[in-house]
DNA sequence: GCCCGCTGAACTGCATGCAATTGAGGCGCT
DNA sequence: AGCGCCTCAATTGCATGCAGTTCAGCGGGC
């Protein structure tokens, strides 16, 4: 697999990377659920690329857990159970301790702003469909990460909170990510504040509570067409030809 | 990338498992040094697959950090700078922490049994080579690691005491590790004592002194010949026809 | 003598082809 | 009708071939 750079996957114009991304978004957007199938071939038809490159993808994905391999089986989205999910947020908030530590009084006034836009995109997005909500709510928290600019930092909080957005899919009911925005906006308070101790805290039961409320009960899942559902997520660069989707495959 | 389960390279009998196990084990065992080359067609002939495998398997291993892929270029051993070093560290330690914070007290007499037998091996090889050393004391902490049995944490804390382990071959000088020994026996001692404070913080402070004496300052290295230096890492599995080692190139 | 541009071998990026495995549907048996 | 076997299409595992990129070494100009 391959051709990303080191961190994540970045590069672009790597198709292996354009392909993750999309997957990526797709499975924390919930629009691919947890089980859904995931064959080699429909993926390179709908990306314009072979087998080898879906599968180089696929390999990615699954090394940071939101894809399950099987020998010999058509690869499906992960289903995380509901302890590796207790375990992941368990992971979780340790590293985001680690990033908000880092930061405490550190932020430039333009990490300040870009900070605030982010969460009044998340205030804005209140109307709209909770997946995105919960994206954008994960998207906060990696942003956070990145103005550490340690690689490695932003790698692991990254694929664990992709992961425990995963989760959330499976695991919470709906609407019950709304009331984060208010801590996320506490969080940068006291990051700009310098408060090392304070914000640790804050970032710690804010964590907490976003796994208590989600870790309840699990839901049965409906299948739909893989096809249709990567529709939106197939652009990112305009490829131009992100050919024909010939034939229609019912999943799962 | 591909065909292992999705923690670590695991499953048996897949190629691309096999060669990542042997490269990581040669990393570092620091016989594959920072800087080396790794090309494609070279690996692929040492283990009697095709380019495809030894791809995948290079991809893998840059997912772990280990590996750095840039596109078109061969790819190296990874040569991680201090920051990212100490970075790692970081990480590491927290990760560690929460690993001891979930066995305090809670080992079972065979898995004691088991830890005291490694640092035991650990003790003997004290007569051997640096790299063994090494290998053995990362190995130690991995062992704690799989104790806990949530294998979102195995494979975070695998994936960094090997980067950390890559990062001691750059910037420790020689015979830097071997008191941590006794900071094993301490750190299992406190362990079964069942003292989650006290080993959460033995584990902070062993973590802490062993970054500190490792990283001083960076040496150069010499080049060696590829294939001569995977001879030792090829068995695994015995997969008889490891071919031939035809063409001898010189890399880096 | 030194530097720069050129050329070809080495290597990667990617697609495709073939063999092996899987599992879903059909058929017969009870 | 229900149950199990068998067959075959769908799919993966892997190797190989071709095109494009890189780099090392060489030759010419200054």
């Amino acid at each position: 697999m391959a051709s990303r750079s080191a961190s994540s996957t970045a590069a672009t114009s790597d198709k292996v990377g354009v392909i993750c991304r999309a997957l990526r978004r797709a499975i924390i957007e919930q629009a691919l659920e947890p089980g859904v199938k995931l064959p080699e071939d429909s993926l390179g038809e709908r990306f314009g690329v072979s087998r080898t490159i879906a599968r180089h993808a696929l390999g990615q994905l699954a090394a940071e857990g939101l894809v399950e391999l099987r020998r010999n089986r058509i690869a499906v989205v992960a289903t995380p159970s509901w302890q590796e999910a207790r375990d992941a947020f368990d992971i979780r908030i340790e590293l985001e301790r680690l990033v908000v530590r880092q930061l405490a009084g550190k932020l430039t006034k333009g990490q300040v702003a870009e900070l605030n836009a982010h969460v009044d995109a998340e205030d804005r997005a209140r109307d709209g469909t909770d997946a995105v909500s919960i994206r954008l709510a994960t998207e906060f928290h990696i942003l956070l990460a990145n103005m550490t600019s340690s690689p490695i930092l932003v790698r692991y909080v990254s694929e664990v909170a992709y992961r425990c957005c995963l989760t959330l899919s499976l695991y919470s009911r709906p609407h019950s990510s709304e009331c984060a925005i208010n801590e996320h906006r506490a969080i940068i308070a006291a990051l700009v504040k310098g408060d090392e101790a304070k914000v640790m805290g804050l970032m710690h039961s804010h964590l907490d509570s976003v796994a208590n409320r989600a870790l309840v009960a699990p839901a049965p899942r409906r299948g739909r067409d893989l096809l249709e559902i990567l529709a939106p997520y197939a652009e990112e660069g305009e490829r131009g030809r992100v050919v024909k989707l010939p034939k229609v495959i019912r999943t799962r």
